[in-house]
DNA sequence: GTGATTGCAAATCTTTTGCACTAAA
DNA sequence: TTTAGTGCAAAAGATTTGCAATCAC
């Protein structure tokens, strides 16, 4: 890789997307885009902005994240009435959400399989499948080895 | 069935799980539970309750709807930030989520078909899987005939 | 009667908006 | 310049909370 700077990475997808690389902008998509994916919530992603010296209001963060979604370099997460995240891994993967603690966890796309989807109704079309898999505190039991099924078409 | 007067059939799902039948909890469960499956808001239960004339205060119809979530009989689904359905039907299944209507359609359990779940993490247990189809307005091209494979394990 | 439940209004929290100011092209 | 972008503070929603009044048992 001749040019992943934190710095280009972030300008790049920036200007990729016709936002105009601004400095505010540029600050978030760096704390968001550089060092891997991460999970993200608007009132953390300011908060890491002030703590690194990079001032932006918290209604800036709340506009480029928007605007980086409606891009497609990032995409959003509701996990509870109220919190959502913002996920910089857009491509096509699920989460396990760990109610206790409100941590995010990426599964890769190829981990999860999701087949018999239903017809989408008339006059729409299916824009996303997400698929959540909801954690809770304690394992009291032995965890399942590899697979869960849920539906009934597919035996094991 | 002898005894599924709407009545009673929300009067017994209330003592099943505990909850003191009150005028207001029956009011609502009646209102959630007859007459077939249903998505609902807060604000949409307490905009039924007022026009049936059986006036409930708003935050007894969040605190009712917690109860009975938090009882098994109802199911939280979050659609949207600052957006979440009660579903009546907690059996499982899943969901298609129209974004322009704010639409949720249910999908029954055997339609979709989840495999290759991962472990969960240590120390967590896996709650619930959620699927969330999301649906945006148009379907300019054809709509998918039986499956939508998400991703790559299972071969179509 | 007694503790659970309710209603109201205020408080919280998250997110959005209006508008004057600032900066990128 | 010229227009997009930003910050602030207020507004808007959704949900929760505190507490006195009320109701079910």
């Amino acid at each position: 890789m001749t040019s992943d700077r934190p710095f280009k990475r972030a300008l790049d997808r920036l200007t990729a997307v016709g936002l105009r690389p601004t400095r505010q902008r540029l600050a978030l998509a760096r704390l968001l885009f550089d060092g891997g994916d991460r999970h993200i919530t608007a009132e953390q992603l300011h908060a890491e902005a002030l703590g690194a010296h990079m001032p932006v209001s918290l209604a800036t963060v709340y506009n480029t994240l928007h605007q980086l979604t409606a891009s497609g370099l990032l995409r959003e997460v509701v996990v509870e009435p109220g919190k959502s995240y913002f996920d910089t891994n857009v491509s096509e993967h699920h989460h396990f959400y760990h109610e206790a603690t409100g941590e995010l966890i990426d599964i890769p796309g190829n981990q999860v399989v999701v087949t018999d989807l239903p017809v989408a109704p008339p006059g729409t079309r299916i824009a996303r499948v997400d698929v959540t898999i909801r954690l809770t505190g304690q394992s009291e039991t032995a965890m399942r080895p590899t697979g869960c099924y849920v539906g009934s078409a597919a035996a094991d």
